[in-house]
RNA sequence: GCGGGGGUGCUGGAGUGGCCAAACAGGCAGGACUUAAGAUCCUGUAGCUUAGUGCUUACGCAGGUUCGAAUCCUGUCCCUCGCACCA
């Protein structure tokens, strides 16, 4: 019964784009550019799973619509080839990282293949290949030359599976990116950063006008976390200290002060007596990992110093916190007991003086003593009081006058002058703090430094590069890097005397915050890319990935993307105008899919069993793309006779030379929404269409419309469309050929409301048919005189569908049958009926 | 705590002011075909009622706006995702 065999059918398909390179595309002036992209995968020895054929199914799709409607389109890929992963598993293989990328690489490219996505595999890229992480070297360099790049010590996290520091971005609930079991570690180190904070302000003004989803734009500017206050120095130990405040309103209610406990300055506000006390306090928050802090509960110790507050001259002490963090405004706070609930779960376990200052609207002081400092702290809107001349002030009006106040009083009383003119300023705080490239590992860029003896750190010049990755370490005992001292020995570039390589690699997010600018010009061999090329196809018109990327490579490439403006080699600020966020893919059961939970499907397994046509029609069938779905083995066999369907009806059709105004009117409806439906990737509901569409068409029909047809689900079953393109007499391909046109002028909506008419007179029919409850013989059918021909065009059908004959007799026939006169009760669009 | 996204039939999921008892798919039921099963095709699938009708109740819950609400507004509950001791 199987006369199609669609695995067979596909190979075909898929060598004859390749062996004619339909899809390498050149700059062309005259065609208007389209650059689509999916997030580049690592390649893992895994192969592909299911999220991975819906993410590129779904960007194959875009990109064979866009071919067909004229545009240029880029459309490549790569392989994000850089990373601890890999080396991981190497290492748990017992390989080499090179070899087991390799290796993986070259299974993704032929599971992909199989997918029948339309890369240009001529522009393809793999970033572990010295050609490409050369230009990462060569970004660095520029970076370091502009100040981007820096070193510095500090408390870094360190990830202990991962054997590595991690940045900001990877750590995510105190714990690892990667291991989600694993408890950061914070560690005090000297690292290469890049600052991207430089680039904070931008990154968040240019979030606006992106067409990216809500969210993940909103996540991007927590993330950057901009928020406006107010510096205000404090004397302590006779030397100004700035603190950073959001609510200078509540200056005359600070009773005391936290700096963070790993505050680098701390141990300079510590007394002798207080010393043993401090250091004790230290080691016992040692032992607490960063992910337990968030639950503390609020603790400190006296450092023994005090505080003067500038306004009121009051000394208050200075505490160390464990609930205050280092790194960002000034790694200390003025407490505020009464007006922050944080201080005032300090005050209370510590004793310490809770003073009110802000009572909420039509409160008393009296009243709102009492409600304050038994419910914890007011943090709402109100008026001041107990702040000298500022009382009665709205507090949100009193964050202004205090500042103005500060930043216009530049006497510090009793104080020797220090060279600070005021007493404070207005600032803005962002949370971003620089990214952490350093890696203690071997699978990634290296870093193209030396530390000389005589000229500290050195930078290897451009012409050096690339600084290639020795293929000779040992894996397993720290960073790998430091166990070849042959490579890692090596001649100042400066002095010619002895150095050392720097042995740290970069993070692999670097390798792909560029790389779709190296599609534009993948094999440049002088250049990092011709600026001409990149300026042909950027940006990217529509990027599609997963939406857990939204504050690491979605904000990093932003960065690389600005500073590579800046250093004049783009024109344009943003790489990616329209982003995408698949849905994810969840097993049958709805649980995520993992090997533990056995849920896990290989789309190699349904292709072999099905076909890669059923597979994208299936994947593209279950919901909304941008949804997270359940798979369904069901809507896979459903897809699949669908398909066989529609093989089947070529098989049968008669091609002949009519016009069926009538199907060309469904025809030109469904390709208005078809278009706009894949267009704004409403897929699932495009292939509902066209499950409409085939399913009604005629068996006689016109070259043209089978040819319409077949276009429209051409983008998502490529190799069956282009079987049958083939067997109704095409030459070239249908990947080539024209999206159709829609011609309104064929758009009638009367025969929709025809068939609407028919449908309703067959359920009439059939719910009679089940009242009576008997067998029915003959059904008779009276109609308006000039409905008729609505339904004797429509006589087969109608008859097929109840199972019985019918008689169609218009009311005013007078020869016709009708025993219980019910053309009496016929109406416009329902017609009486008669059952026998 | 802050910020996103949701709650629709037996199920997956459409629908964002009237054409909705709700596309399409699946499940289930009935029928056709068949010796039978499968495949295929047709019909039905909120409740009551009815020779094709009429009515009622439905889109988390409660209100409101409107001639009219699943769709807009307010409140509320629940689910989900991201960030979070950020001063």
């Amino acid at each position: 019964m199987d006369k199609i065999n669609f695995n067979k059918i596909e190979k075909k398909w898929q060598k004859k784009w390749k062996d004619s390179k339909i899809f390498e595309v050149k700059e062309d002036r005259k065609k208007e550019k389209f650059y689509v992209l999916e997030m580049f995968p690592y390649p893992s020895a895994s192969g592909l799973h299911m999220g991975h054929a819906l993410n590129y199914t779904l960007g194959d799709i875009l990109a064979r619509f866009k071919r067909m409607q004229g545009f240029n389109v880029l459309y490549p890929m790569g392989y994000d080839a850089l990373g601890l992963p890999a080396e991981n598993a190497a290492i748990k293989e017992g390989t080499h990282p090179e070899k087991y990328t390799k290796n993986s690489m070259k299974n993704f490219m032929n599971q992909q293949s199989l997918l029948g996505l339309s890369y240009d595999w001529s522009r393809l890229i793999n970033t572990s290949d010295s050609g490409y992480y050369q230009w990462d070297q060569w970004i660095f360099l520029k970076m370091l030359e502009k100040g981007i790049a820096y070193r510095k010590k500090s408390s870094v996290n360190w990830c202990p599976e991962c054997k590595t520091v991690l940045a900001n971005e990877q750590v995510q609930n105190g714990k690892c990116w990667r291991h989600p079991d694993t408890e950061i570690e914070v560690k005090p180190l000297e690292q290469w950063f890049l600052k991207i904070t430089d680039y904070a302000e931008e990154l968040l003004d240019k979030l606006e006008g992106l067409d990216w989803p809500q969210r993940t734009k909103a996540m991007q500017k927590n993330w950057i976390g901009k928020s406006y206050g107010t510096e205000i120095l404090f004397e302590i130990n006779e030397e100004k200290w700035p603190i950073f405040t959001t609510r200078p309103d509540t200056i005359y209610g600070v009773t005391f002060m936290v700096v963070s406990a790993q505050h680098q300055r701390l141990m300079e506000l510590v007394t002798k007596e207080q010393k043993k006390e401090v250091e004790k306090f230290l080691q016992k928050l040692k032992s607490v990992s960063a992910k337990n802090a968030v639950d503390l509960e609020k603790e400190g110790v006296f450092t023994g110093s005090y505080a003067i507050n500038p306004l009121t001259n009051e000394k208050v002490p200075v505490y160390a916190g464990n609930f205050v963090v280092a790194d960002y405004g000034s790694g200390m706070v003025m407490a505020v007991p009464a007006h922050d609930q944080r201080d005032f779960d300090f005050a209370k376990k510590y004793k310490i003086e809770i003073k009110k200052v802000i009572v909420p609207k039509g409160m008393t002081s009296a009243e709102a003593s009492g409600k304050i400092t038994n419910d914890g702290a007011y943090t709402g809107l109100g008026k001041l009081i107990n702040s000298e001349k500022f009382n009665g002030l709205e507090n949100e009006k009193a964050k202004e006058e205090i500042t103005k106040y500060l930043e216009h009083r530049s006497v510090y009383p009793k104080v020797r002058n220090t060279g600070a003119k005021k007493l404070g300023r207005k600032v803005v705080q962002f949370k971003l703090r620089d990214w952490l490239i350093s890696r203690q590992r071997y699978w990634g860029t290296p870093i193209p430094i030396v530390y000389c003896e005589k000229c500290g750190i050195v930078p290897i010049p451009e012409k050096d590069l690339p600084i290639k990755l020795p293929k000779n370490v040992e894996f397993g005992k720290g960073n790998p890097l430091e166990t070849n001292e042959k490579w890692i020995k090596i001649k100042c570039p400066k002095c010619d005397g002895d150095a050392r390589r720097e042995t740290d690699t970069m993070d692999t997010f670097v390798n792909s915050s560029w790389y779709f600018l190296r599609y534009c010009d993948p094999n440049n061999k002088k250049k990092i890319f011709d600026m001409q090329k990149v300026k042909d196809w950027m940006p990217i018109d529509q990027y599609i990935g997963g939406a857990e990327h939204a504050c690491m490579h979605l904000i990093y490439c932003r960065f690389y993307t600005k500073f590579l403006r800046d250093l004049g080699l783009l024109n344009f600020d943003e790489p990616i105008k329209k982003l995408f966020h698949q849905g994810m893919l969840h097993g049958d059961d709805g649980e995520k899919m993992s090997k533990s939970k056995g849920n896990i499907l290989n789309p190699l397994d349904t292709i072999a069993n099905y076909s890669t046509d059923s597979l994208r029609l299936a994947l593209m069938s279950f919901a909304s793309p941008d949804s997270d779905s359940n798979w369904d083995e069901k809507v896979l066999i459903g897809s699949h006779k669908f398909l066989k369907k529609i093989a089947d009806y070529f098989e049968n059709v008669k091609i002949k030379n009519i016009n069926n105004i009538k199907f060309e009117s469904k025809l030109n409806k469904i390709i208005k929404e078809v278009t706009s439906q894949i267009g704004n990737f409403k897929y699932n509901l495009a292939i509902i269409k066209l499950r409409d569409l085939f399913n009604s068409l005629p068996n006689e029909v016109s070259q043209k419309v089978l040819e319409k047809s077949l276009k429209l689900l051409h983008v998502f079953c490529p190799h069956i469309t282009e079987e049958l393109w083939e067997k109704i007499d095409n030459k070239n391909f249908i990947s080539l050929s024209k999206w159709p046109e829609v011609d309104e002028s064929k758009i009638d909506e009367r025969f929709e409301k025809q068939e609407q008419f028919v449908e309703k007179l067959v359920g009439d029919i059939q719910h009679v048919i089940k009242l009576l409850d008997k067998k029915i013989k003959n059904v008779f059918v009276y109609v308006l005189p000039n409905e008729k021909n609505i339904y004797v065009e429509n006589l087969d059908l109608i008859s097929k569908r109840i199972g019985t004959k019918l008689k169609i007799y218009a009311v005013n026939d007078k020869e016709k049958y009708d025993p219980e006169n019910k053309s009496k009760k016929v109406k416009p669009g329902r017609p009486g009926i008669y059952l026998k």
